[in-house]
DNA sequence: TCTTGTTTGTTCAGCCATTGAACTTATAGG
DNA sequence: CCTATAAGTTCAATGGCTGAACAAACAAGA
């Protein structure tokens, strides 16, 4: 997502020094939880007081902070004016297609949520071409109420449940879709001008509770229909050679198990996945799976107490594959899952404590999203303001430009 | 083993912006194949050539490169001077205990091994003192040696094949240890002032696999009585939270599968350990379970062509889930798979066709081990020479301390 | 009310690394 | 011997950070 993530290969020159204390600034501005003054902004970072203000003025100008009106604050001395992230600046469109509905929201860069919206579309009975249609309106209103809030759209990011290659979706079996290629601009309304990228669900959702929960390290795993992941190392998005690291719903679990429709067997997706769960809790097909499967599970139906056990234990076992590869300290259990964590979290739990070879020195951490179903959308948006947050200078730089 | 890495959240003076471009100087001159001149760095690092003149001086003067003699070059216009790494200078020192031996080796910034030793010893049969004295008789020895090359050692890294954290061992089961650590340094005689590491196996022989064969991404697995593995991404060795990344010897081939010594049951050790292999096979215990394989399996041996067969289906099962996590290009074998790849691959090679999900537009290659049973000292070795390498600064400034 | 002490934020000279252009050095080819 | 070309060096200019001095804003005590 962020356009250019800085090489160690690049020379550095006077505006690179000068570039990433920007976004040093603006990254402990954003990431305080109480708004900071210069003076602390220097302390904590390393810098001096004469070098942050210069570059909190520069943030100023550029739109992306503001001042604090001058509130009286504790302790003696002169208080200094706290600086948070501009209310009113660039935002970022995350947009989301899923098997049954259509979603947009818009994130400013404090990351609060500034518009929803939701519509309902089955995509299998639509073409590709229908849905970026009705996207497209979603996101013109979205960029009508944003405007109206006074913030600037500054891109946007499709989230699809489906491996994506560059600007194409290579395949997203859900939906039906494969080889389908980003809506031109010109079909886009209100989103002509702005850089469009489209990413995988689970990975952004990844990035969602990244934000959300404040976590450094973690892997996050989202059961839904099909079964998606995201990995998250030292706060930055793993995305492997290809950006498509993550996918842990084909993971091995037995090489004898059943047949799934990857072409493999025994891939996790038929232990832990939607359908499966509810064939072994003998729920009807069609209906409203996870409702029914948290209903039972509440009256102690035996049947599902049994087909989240084995879910559960399915999961371990792919779980502790991943902890021992990757060495992570926190799972992150989204989706579906995340609803249905107290009834999986023990059969998790043991297989972590039995399969992982450093269990007993470092157990791993279980715990739900803290987004829940919306982290896919969340993070989508996100990942527009945070490119931002990652590197002001591009952005002051094409904003100058486009103002000239 | 990088002292400290570069942290983005560190503030940026002038002097990062020196120590940054002296890197990167020095990265180029290490990475041609041929040596180049400073002309030749500016043109392909982007710095102007009055920049790197300054440089390629500070470069010189702390002894990490040298200017070529000028040979004559092809072409019209001044020839330019090659730049080379120092052949003289500083030396990284490896070290490897392995269940019955003991190594050291030294190599140079070029990479080249300028010693080498190895002594026959069973750690089984003696306490880590006497390991610990024994390691240190041979690095002192090549102390000696490396001083009479005209080198400096510059710091030393010990391979362990077990779990390693900070300056202890946690466990290495193969060797018996529980809890051990680091030798003080007054008990290491030539090695007294020195820093000083241990790592496990297994990362360092992926560390050296990295270096001998420029892949930037890549999985390392090296299966000797027990399999050990690395994970390289983008250049870096990726250690997870602990350092206990890339322990896929225990990730679960069949749930059911047998019991293994770690407590958890189906683990790939199971099925494609050397003790494993060897069972399966029909081959006597205690001989020379390589060489009986290699020996076996070329003259077209059933059981040991079946055990192959088998072995390498439980590793592409293995793998097949790594790749889909880590959507990961390459994999490496090293220890003994290296020398039986010819068996294994075609069992891998068909796993993971089957199981990875993006086999189809991205399958990943199966390659052996450029360094064979060496990866993991020379590995070691150069981890010291690489810390330099990244940070030229940081070992320029001690430098300058110690001489004044 | 006035003074003192404390902290914030700004100003400015000094410093440091990079740049770009001019200049010197070294070679090939006519 | 002269010209063209490329490598390497020198040097004034530029941009960005630092440190110290200073102005501004406040609390506490006399």
């Amino acid at each position: 997502m962020p356009p250019r993530p800085p090489r160690r290969d690049d020379p550095v020159r006077q505006r690179s020094l000068r570039d990433h204390n920007l976004a040093l600034v603006l990254r402990h501005v954003t990431a305080s939880n109480r708004p900071p003054s210069r003076a602390e902004i220097a302390a904590a970072s390393g810098l001096t007081r004469a070098t942050v203000s210069t570059i909190v003025d520069e943030l100023i100008a550029g739109g992306l902070v503001a001042e604090l009106e001058p509130v009286s604050r504790s302790g003696v001395g002169r208080p200094g004016t706290g600086i948070v992230p501009a209310g009113t600046g660039p935002a970022g469109l995350g947009m989301e297609v899923n098997v049954d509905y259509l979603a947009v929201c818009a994130v400013d860069l404090t990351g609060a949520v500034r518009h929803r919206q939701v519509r309902h579309l089955d995509q299998r009975e639509h073409s590709p071409a229908q849905t970026w249609q009705a996207l497209a309106e979603l996101a013109d209103q979205a960029v009508a109420a944003v405007a109206a809030q006074r913030l600037t759209p500054a891109g946007g990011v499709i989230a699809v449940p489906g491996l994506v290659e560059g600007d194409t979706i290579r395949i997203a079996p859900n939906l039906g879709w494969q080889q389908v290629a980003l809506p031109r601009p010109e079909d886009l309304g209100g989103l002509r001008d702005l850089p469009l990228d489209v990413a995988n669900e689970a990975t952004l959702a990844a990035l969602g509770e990244r934000h959300a929960t404040g976590l450094r390290s973690f892997l996050y795993v989202s059961g839904e229909i099909g079964i998606g992941g995201g990995i998250v190392l030292d706060g930055e998005l793993f995305g492997g050679s290809h950006g498509w690291a993550g996918e842990i719903g084909h993971v091995t679990i037995d090489p004898q198990g059943p047949d799934c429709h990857c072409g493999s067997r025994g891939c996790l997706e038929q232990y832990a996945g939607e359908e499966a769960i509810r064939a072994a809790a003998g729920l009807r097909a069609g209906g409203a799976v996870l409702a029914d499967l948290v209903d039972g599970a509440r009256q102690g139906d035996g049947p599902v107490l049994d087909a989240l056990e084995h879910a559960g234990t399915a999961l371990g076992v792919a779980l502790s594959g991943a902890v021992n590869l990757l060495d992570i300290g926190t799972v992150v259990l989204g989706g579906h899952y995340a609803e249905l964590i107290d009834w999986l979290r023990p059969a998790i739990e043991r297989e972590l404590a039995r399969r992982v070879i450093t269990a007993r020195w470092a157990p791993a951490k279980v715990r739900a999203s803290a987004l829940g179903s919306d982290a896919a959308l969340v993070g989508a948006a996100r990942a527009v303001t945070q490119a931002i947050l990652d590197d002001p200078a591009r952005f002051l730089a094409t904003r100058a430009v486009s103002a000239a």
